[in-house]
DNA sequence: AAATATAAACAACATGTGTAGTTTACTAGT
DNA sequence: ACTAGTAAACTACACATGTTGTTTATATTT
C-alpha cells in the first residue's frame, strides 16, 4: 500500500502523459454526460482530440480505463484520510464505511444512466482497495482473519452501495452510526489485540 | 416467490419454446467449452441451428441470456430445498448458505474461463434472489430489516464466492459452519420472534 | 544541431453486434 | 381443409471494436 502509482505512470515520456491525461478528463465528461455505456471509444477519442487508435495504446479497452479512474479516484480519497497508514481500530473501520459511502454516493451522482455493467465493475474495484486495506489493518493478527475480512469487506461495500442507491437518503453520519455495528461486530476480536 | 416462471416462458408458441430451449442448451454448452467471454452470439446460434438474428427476437443480448440461465438454475435449487416456502431461522440460512456455496463453485467449475464480466453479473442475479428471500423470510418481523438483510445479503454471497475461489477447498460442511456465525449474527434478534 | 527513439496519426481491414424489411414455414382457430 | 397470425429464415446494412503496418511529429540522446 505504499506506493499508489502504477506502472503505468512511471517514467512517462511527455507526450504519452499529455495523451493520457487527455483521455481520462474526456472519460470523465462524458461519463457524467451520457453514462458508461453510452460513451464510446470514438467518443472518447473526439472528445480528447486524439486518434481513436491511439487509445489503445494506452488502454487495452473502456473497462481498463474504468478500472484505471476508479482505483486511482478512490486511493487518492483513502490516502487523504491516512487509512492506509494505520491498523485496525473501531475509528478507523468508520472513517472507511464513511469514505466507501461517500465515494460510492459520488459516483451515482456523477454518473448519468448506471447500467449493468459499470456498477459491477466499479465494485469490483473498490471491494479489492477494501480487502487489501483490511488485510494490512489486520496483517499482526494472531486470529484468523480470513474469513472475518471476506465478510467485513463484502459488508462495507454492499452498506455504501445501499446507502448510495437510497432515494431519500439518512444523512451520512446517521447511516454510519447505523451501519457501523454492522461490520464491526465480526472485528471485535482484533480491536482488543 | 411463488411463481418462478417468468413472462418469457407463458403462453408461448411452441416454435418459440423450442428455440428457446436450443438456445439455452448452446448457450450453457458453450460455456463450458469456452467461456463467456468466448463465446458470440453467432456461436450460440451456430451451435442451435438457428439463424443468428433470431436469438434477438428471444433475448436482447448475451447478457440477457446470461441472467435468465442463471437465475432459472438458481431459483431450481432453492426451490428443491423449499427455501422459498419457509421462514427466518438459523437452520434455513445454513441451508441457504450452503446451496449459495455450492451454486458458485459448481458455476466455478462449468465455465471454463471466468471472465472480467462475467462473475460480476452471476453476482448480481444471485444476489438479487437472495435478497429477495431474507425479505421474504423477515416479512412479518417488526424490527428494522432493511440494513440487517443487506448486510446478511452481501455477507452469504461474499463467502460463497471465497469458498468458490479457494484452490484448496475444505469440506463444505466445514466452511459452512465457520461461515454461519458470521451472518447469523446480524439475524438473530428475528430468530427469537 | 543532427541522429535516434518513440508516441501519435493515418489508412485499411476483419469481426461481432444490432436493426430493419421481406419471404417462408409453422401453429392456432374456424 | 382453409385462413390468419406468428415465428424464423433471409438479406442488407450501419456501427463499434480491435488489429496491423506505414508515415509523421515529438522527445531524447549523441
Amino acid at each position: 500500500m505504499s506506493s499508489s502509482l502504477t506502472v503505468l505512470e512511471e517514467k512517462l515520456d511527455p507526450r504519452a502523459k499529455r495523451t493520457r491525461h487527455l483521455i481520462l478528463t474526456s472519460f470523465q465528461s462524458l461519463l457524467t454526460e451520457k453514462g458508461f455505456d453510452a460513451v464510446s471509444i470514438q467518443d472518447i477519442a473526439n472528445h480528447a482530440e486524439i486518434n481513436r487508435v491511439t487509445f489503445y495504446a494506452h488502454f487495452s479497452d473502456k473497462y481498463a480505463l474504468l478500472e484505471y479512474a476508479v482505483r486511482k479516484a478512490f486511493i487518492s480519497e483513502i490516502e487523504k484520510r491516512k487509512l492506509d497508514l494505520c491498523n485496525y481500530s473501531p475509528e478507523n473501520l468508520r472513517t472507511m464505511i464513511l469514505t466507501v459511502c461517500e465515494f460510492l454516493a459520488s459516483i451515482h451522482t456523477k454518473c448519468a444512466q448506471p447500467h449493468q455493467q459499470f456498477e459491477p465493475l466499479v465494485e469490483g474495484i473498490i471491494k479489492k482497495q477494501i480487502s487489501e486495506l483490511l488485510a494490512h489493518w489486520l496483517i499482526k493478527s494472531k486470529l484468523p482473519t480470513e474469513l472475518p475480512a471476506t465478510v467485513a469487506t463484502w459488508a462495507i461495500y454492499g452498506l455504501a452501495f445501499h446507502y448510495s442507491q437510497l432515494k431519500i437518503r439518512p444523512t451520512l453520519e446517521q447511516f454510519v452510526e447505523e451501519a457501523f455495528p454492522l461490520v464491526a461486530v465480526n472485528l471485535e476480536q482484533f480491536a482488543s489485540e
